[in-house]
DNA sequence: TGCAGAATTTCATATTATGGGATAAAATTT
DNA sequence: AAATTTTATCCCATAATATGAAATTCTGCA
């Protein structure tokens, strides 16, 4: 074929491990579907913007279109095509969590007016798989699909209620890196404990600023927590007060939820 | 490399033109993707499927995995993954119609407990952006991102109210194909002709047997029908008396959108 | 403990992806 | 109207990359 790869030079982004073991063409294909979810994107930036040559993206573009994964406006750019609405849609269709859980995040979004989120973990992440905007001209700055960390995040906090302290301290000295003190970690336990005990956590502004939210775990059939849901909004309009109602409410929904599951038990650890 | 692509053999399933004149590679990560979209497979089923060998799906898969367009479980197969989610919901903001519409088209489904859909033109066909299942359990067989004729669904009808007759007789005939007769099209075309005259249309079980829908056109900034939406039932709900009443609503609601599209004049066509 | 099916890796081969450049088609300017 | 720039598409020799057969490692189960 003919291309450097990526043998030498300062090429070579940090992508995580390294191994491009496989597929070059998928990958690149891939890339420049990601490209595109950024807004539209003309093939000029397309190609400098991934390092490629303009006929090599040309080519893969031209793929993606033709499968409709992309779409093309002749002096506009590219798109994302109708394929990805498909696929979205499909995606949620087979996460029967989602499905479950819409029509109560619905109703509590409505109720509250503010952002509701629904994640679950995902390996040592928080997994945001939904996201209802409140009627509150509030930005959120989350993305389905994204991942955050657990130990900073009302959802994550809340998946991870029923983990061991020794887990707790692990991810949390995971999550924070070089910031992790001690000292923190003690503070941070603490309000752990807390919630733990309540079934309900707080972010306060840890993760984002100015930005607090109130969250509780879904838990399944055996009393495990399968995913969990955070009302979110501006610091202004969360006093503390208007906290411990938004509990109530949000461990209510999660009871509605954790029901349709099959959990009816109320001995949290089974 | 080595494989034989579809040089002789029955291979070659007729996918619409023929040129895989590009990137081998991409369209079969494509075709990985796709296949799992109907739901979890297995490495077996999907390298027999795809007529790949067990280590060429399996590359591809892992490629995709790796990307979190896919997921996979062990002993269970592969499903999709949380990147579906992301690019779902990118391409959903990028299609300006969806979000506006999305609430109305929310509460003309709760009002009506019927399922509601949006689409637009794309070429000669429909393409469904949006479905809003009503309460009825009444399965309605469209997909999000899929196409279909426009001449034979309410939503298509819709989207093509303003167009010349010669344009309906040509679209009219090459949707029925070998079925259409030119008294089949005189009866077609009177009922189009009350339709564009009502600015509303109906489709009663042509597309899908026992299903009946009345839909209306969203119009743009300068008059042209930009989308449309349709609300569907069983026939069994859908007497003539109650079409007639749903057509009100469901002009309101494309009023409503249109309106926030820019459209306020009421000269159909500009 | 051993088996069977599934998952993953290896590696020589030549098919397929690549990119430089040529060509065509629009916009934009002169 | 002609010239110029920008954008889109196509062509093709080259060799780098994707391929598939088979070997190997896992994993659950009897």
């Amino acid at each position: 074929m003919g291309l450097k790869q990526s043998t030498s030079k300062a090429a070579a982004k940090p992508r995580e491990a390294a191994a491009p073991s496989g597929s070059q063409t998928l990958l690149r294909g891939l890339d420049v579907l990601e490209a595109a979810a950024g807004g539209v994107i003309g093939l000029a930036e397309l190609a400098e913007r991934l390092e490629l040559t303009r006929s090599t993206a040309h080519r893969l573009a031209s793929v993606l279109v033709e499968r409709r994964y992309l779409a093309f406006a002749p002096r506009e750019g590219y798109t994302l095509g109708p394929k990805l609405l498909e696929l979205g849609f499909s995606a949620r269709q087979q996460m029967n969590i989602i499905r479950i859980a819409a029509p109560h995040l619905e109703a509590l979004s409505v109720a509250t007016e503010d952002t509701v989120h629904l994640g679950v973990q995902e390996g040592a992440l928080a997994l945001y798989l939904d996201k209802i905007p409140g009627r509150r001209r509030v930005e959120i700055g989350s993305r389905v699909g994204e991942r955050q960390p657990l130990t900073t995040t009302g959802l994550g906090k809340a998946l991870i209620l029923d983990e061991s302290e020794e887990r707790w301290h692990e991810l949390f000295m995971a999550d924070l890196g070089a910031r992790a003190t001690e000292n923190a970690f003690r503070i941070w336990l603490k309000r752990m404990r807390a919630y733990a005990r309540d079934g309900h956590a707080f972010d306060l502004e840890e993760n984002e600023d100015r930005i607090r939210c109130v969250s509780a775990p879904i838990r399944e059939a055996g009393g495990r927590i399968a995913a969990s849901i955070s009302v979110s909004s501006a610091a202004q309009y969360m006093s503390d007060h208007r906290m411990e109602q938004l509990a109530k409410e949000v461990k209510a929904t999660t009871a509605a939820i954790s029901r349709e599951l099959g959990w009816r038990g109320d001995s949290p650890r089974a």
